[in-house]
RNA sequence: GCGGGUGUAGCUCAGUGGUAGAGCAGCGGGUUGUGGCUCCGCUGGCCGCGGGUUCAAUCCCCGUCACUCGCCCCA
């Protein structure tokens, strides 16, 4: 038996340093006033396919979708953005001209060939700034991923940004690359020549050279932007300037899903290889149209969280974290035995220590071993003699120093 | 979904048409109750799985599964 293909089980070995990561999210998403919602794993296929677009890679070949026992299509969440909207919706989050500041962390699904970095079950970490269409709304959003990046020790980051514009500028610019594009099918690659017809936006992104060379000449949105649009993206580029962040714009960034406008962008790093990408967001101004809300303009991220650990670890050595604080040893004899199981369980009690008893009958010598590999502090030694006159020899690691201490007083039993 | 690579002990990897090795790890020991260094010894492998060729396959062929690199796309 194995594990579904492009499933992994997240092993003790490496738990902790998702715990590290969690942590840092709930800080640092704690310190910008954002909380977590949690959103069922599964939902209509519908809520998917009328937010992220029939024709996207996404919902047209990587959803998991299934009929119920009752014939409802079901989907595992591919992407949570649908979700927490129809969930905002649902719940009225937005009320009154609120504003909503939420976070996730969780599981999502989709079918896709494995490799390094892309699981068909993954882990993502996910922000939401809901009902406001400030440009400042966009710098919060970017300033916490920035944030984040620091906080994980990630320095080989790069945030990307650009601007979609608005549906009507978009459409318009759209029109003019299939125009352009289109004298010159028979040049194009397979691939983009679909895209002509799907997403021709998509075409500028291509890491075909042939599509690169036309690219070049292709008309560009930054040239067609409207006021508003122009407007929009420069308060929000000075703005990041004023702060200090770093980043770069890149025209040819297109994000792969339809709800899109204004700021989007992608934080990339290079010690992924192929799946560059760690995160990315952008603005989604009508989503909540889309599914039958008010009008709410929104900005949102997320973040891979498998990608993020990959990262971290190329430019971070681990620290080697200690598995238990005190390892309570007894040996040879019952009495002994039995003195350290009733200690340790006194110590548990009495203590927040973390304790580690042997529970294989083996020497002292196998157990001091033992207390060493797990980076133990302090080793407490219970054997016959000490088991009979109800003593314990606290011994400290590191230093090598030991002391001879009453078992029926372990206040300052570590203390010299 | 498409193309390439890999799959041998817990881990990293050698290896040969006659059913296998190293290093690390694990365990035990170096005079009788003390770890880290060192020395000695030991345990441990359906050589991914299924089929084929062969007197014989871990090694050759086919299939399959998984991982991996690239494409597509994304987190």
């Amino acid at each position: 038996m194995q594990s579904i293909r492009g499933t992994k089980d997240i092993l003790p070995l490496e738990i902790s340093s998702w715990h590290a990561l969690e942590h840092t999210i709930r800080l640092l998403t704690a310190q910008y006033g954002y909380q977590e919602i949690r959103t069922p794993i599964m939902e209509y296929a519908e809520v998917f396919k009328r937010s992220v677009g029939e024709e996207t890679d996404i919902v047209g070949k990587e959803m998991y979708t299934f009929p119920d026992r009752g014939g409802d299509a079901l989907t595992l969440r591919p992407e949570s953005t649908a979700s927490v909207v129809r969930a905002a919706i649902q719940h009225n989050l937005t009320a009154q001209q609120q504003i909503a500041r939420l976070y996730y962390v969780g599981p999502f699904f989709r079918y896709e060939r494995p490799q390094k970095g892309r699981q068909r079950q993954f882990h993502q970490f996910g922000c939401e700034l809901m009902g406001a269409a400030t440009p400042e709304a966009d710098v919060e959003i970017l300033t916490l991923a920035h944030d984040l990046m620091i906080s994980l020790g990630i320095q080989s980051y790069q945030l990307q940004l650009n601007t979609l514009a608005t549906p009507s500028v978009r459409q318009q610019f759209k029109a003019s690359l299939v125009e352009y594009f289109s004298a010159f099918q028979s040049e194009l690659s397979e691939d983009s020549k679909s895209r002509l017809i799907s997403n021709p936006l998509r075409i500028l992104d291509s890491k075909h050279p042939g599509d690169k060379a036309l690219s070049v000449q292709a008309p560009s949105l930054l040239n067609m932007l409207d006021n508003e649009s122009k407007d929009h993206f420069d308060a929000v580029l000075s703005m990041l300037d004023g702060l200090g962040i770093p980043y770069s714009l890149n025209p040819r960034l297109v994000r792969g899903l339809d709800y899109y406008s204004h700021t989007v962008f992608e934080i990339t790093s290079t010690s992924l290889g192929s799946q560059d990408a760690l995160g990315g967001g952008g603005r989604y101004d009508h989503l909540f149209e889309h599914f039958g809300g008010k009008h709410t303009p929104c900005i949102g991220f997320g973040f891979g969280m498998e990608r993020l650990l990959i990262a971290q670890a190329a430019e971070n050595t681990p620290e080697i974290q200690r598995k238990a604080d005190v390892y309570v040893i007894g040996f040879e004899t019952s009495e002994s035995r039995s003195a350290v199981i009733r200690f340790a369980h006194t110590l548990r009690m009495n203590s927040k220590k973390s304790i580690i008893t042997d529970v294989q009958n083996r020497s002292l010598k196998a157990q001091m071993k033992e207390a060493d590999k797990l980076g133990i502090e302090h080793v407490i030694i219970i054997g016959p003699d000490e088991a009979s006159s109800g003593t314990c020899i606290v011994k400290h690691l590191k230093t090598g120093m030991q002391y001879t201490k009453q078992q029926n007083n372990t206040d300052g039993l570590f203390e010299v």
